[in-house]
RNA sequence: GGAGUCGUACCCAAGUGGCCUAAGGGGACGGUCUGCAAAACCGUUUUUCACCGGUUCGAAUCCGGUCGACUCCUCCA
């Protein structure tokens, strides 16, 4: 039985899906107006292992991610500009062109983090005639009224506004005074149809029966789920930052909606990742993106594993140190794969230790995505002379379905040879010194090799070139 | 002001009241191996869980307090 910490009740749950042996699952994507930086990327990854884990208990998961390439604005209060366009102005691209550039961005990271697709991944874009649908719904069922040219959703349509967040609407209340000029009934409504757009350049408008205008951005959430998942679905997933106003609009006016509850089973959200002066930022401090790091000297995968030494659901401190150790360990992994795998092949049957370890990876993953003792349980394998290559090669491809490191992509050692001919002619010029037994010159080859970028390993099976860090 | 989280050995980090005299990784040190290295393997680095009280037969885990760090409500996953 697979349990989960579902913020909805506070708990970990048993996750039972709403349709046997199916999972819906709902995760919001980014919005394509800049590079995604590694703290974004560390829920999607978080969001990827929750998949996984979920295949390997045999469900079959409907994956959708949505990228918000519109309506997202710079400011939560329904004001402030379109992260899109402002872009769009500073570059002097098209505000396509932002969004297509972005997206592809944003896909090339998932896929170099071993992320897999989504089953479904929809553009906001494409999907304006749903969102105009859904708000047409909730004007029919009377929550939603005009103001100022905008359509807005009326949270004391409701009885549980903030039921996700367990907001104290009294509290927020009183301390929103401040808020004069605002068209809205209650501060806490939002738009869901723009027509009054403070900027007459809006590139991107569309007709609706309320006028030109262009979707609020919790709306689109709301109706590319339901359109994908239906109307009751088992997982939403987001960052912790999505529960008080993204996650808890899109409950409101999803259930306003459709009249039914709850509309998601499971709520379940990954935390942020730090950095030395506390919340990783695309505005403060360094902004790190994927290819930061990588120009760092990391491999996208080392990345993956750092995420993976601690929970999803506490915050991570990233740092160079913090990512040197996991470089280190992911870089072991990998060699000491490489080299089993010289010299056996995985066993076809797991038993005894072996089936154990995998048991044992297994239930840390099923229990709330325990990662981190998960992976303690592989390195415990790894250790132990009483199993066998063969069988740690089996237990390890089985781990990895979840982990995705790509072990089973990693070529056994001495495979495909690092270095040209010239390297290799330096490395028998140096075995053939060393069995002359003058040192000097071999010693002086192996400067020169590594002065190229190589270092030379003598193994039980003849010399090894590495490439050196 | 409101909501919530965290403080674990040199560093990162797991710990769901008793198999915890605290996983796992990294680093450092020692050993085996080696012409010397590197790599690999073995061992050490831990009676200790911010601090002070309490509950309990029993607490890193529960409760109260103190100190410190952080997140959300206020652009970002």
């Amino acid at each position: 039985m697979m349990k989960i910490y579902n913020t909805m009740s506070r708990r970990i749950e048993d996750f039972v899906p709403i349709h046997e042996g199916k999972v819906g699952m709902y995760c919001c994507g980014p919005t394509v107006y800049n590079f995604a930086h590694i703290g974004n990327l560390r829920t999607f990854i978080f969001e990827d292992i929750l998949r996984r884990t979920l295949e390997v208990a045999g469900y079959e998961v409907r994956h959708v991610m949505n990228i918000t390439d519109v309506g997202h604005l710079t400011g939560d209060g329904d004001d402030g500009e379109d992260k899109i366009s402002k872009r769009s102005k500073e570059t002097g691209k098209t505000v396509w062109d932002i969004a297509a550039f972005y997206t592809d961005a944003f896909l090339k990271d998932e896929k170099a983090l071993n992320i897999e697709p989504p089953v479904v991944v929809c553009r906001a874009t494409d999907h304006i005639a749903d969102m105009i649908a859904m708000i047409e719904e909730l004007e029919k069922n009377g929550h939603t009224y005009i103001a100022d040219g905008n359509v807005y959703f009326s949270i004391d349509s409701i009885d549980d506004y903030g039921k996700l967040a367990r907001l104290n609407l009294d509290e927020l209340m009183s301390g929103a005074r401040i808020d004069v000029d605002s068209a809205k009934k209650n501060p806490k409504d939002f738009v869901l149809w723009f027509t009054n757009s403070k900027f007459k350049d809006q590139a991107m408008v569309w007709p609706s029966p309320w006028g030109v205008g262009y979707p609020g951005w919790h709306i689109e959430c709301s109706a590319m789920s339901c359109k994908y998942l239906g109307k009751h679905f088992d997982i939403h997933c987001g960052g912790i930052d999505a529960i008080p106003v993204h996650h808890t609009n899109e409950i409101a006016q999803s259930e306003a909606a459709s009249g039914e509850k709850p509309w998601v089973k499971y709520w379940c959200h990954g935390e942020f990742l730090l950095n030395d002066t506390g919340k990783m930022s695309k505005s403060s401090g360094e902004f790190l993106t994927l290819s930061v790091l990588i120009s760092k000297g990391y491999d996208p995968l080392d990345y993956r594993y750092f995420c993976l030494t601690g929970h999803y659901r506490s915050q991570l401190k990233y740092s160079e140190e913090a990512m040197d150790h996991a470089r280190a360990a992911r870089q072991s992994l990998f060699q000491k794969v490489a080299e089993m795998k010289a010299s056996a092949s995985p066993s076809s049957e797991i038993s005894g230790k072996a089936e154990e370890y995998l048991k044992e990876f297994d239930d840390a993953m099923m229990n709330d995505l325990r990662a981190p003792q998960a992976l303690g349980r592989l390195w415990t394998m790894m250790k132990d002379q009483s199993v066998s290559d063969a069988d740690k090669l089996a237990v390890l491809i089985k781990m990895d379905r979840i982990l995705g490191l790509g072990l089973d992509k990693i070529e056994a050692a001495g495979e495909s040879k690092v270095g040209g001919p010239e390297e290799w002619a330096l490395v028998e010029k140096r075995a053939e010194a060393k069995k002359n037994r003058d040192f000097a010159i071999a010693d002086s080859i192996r400067a020169e090799l590594l002065e190229r970028g190589f270092v030379v390993k003598d193994t039980p099976k003849g010399p090894v070139l590495e490439k050196s860090v």
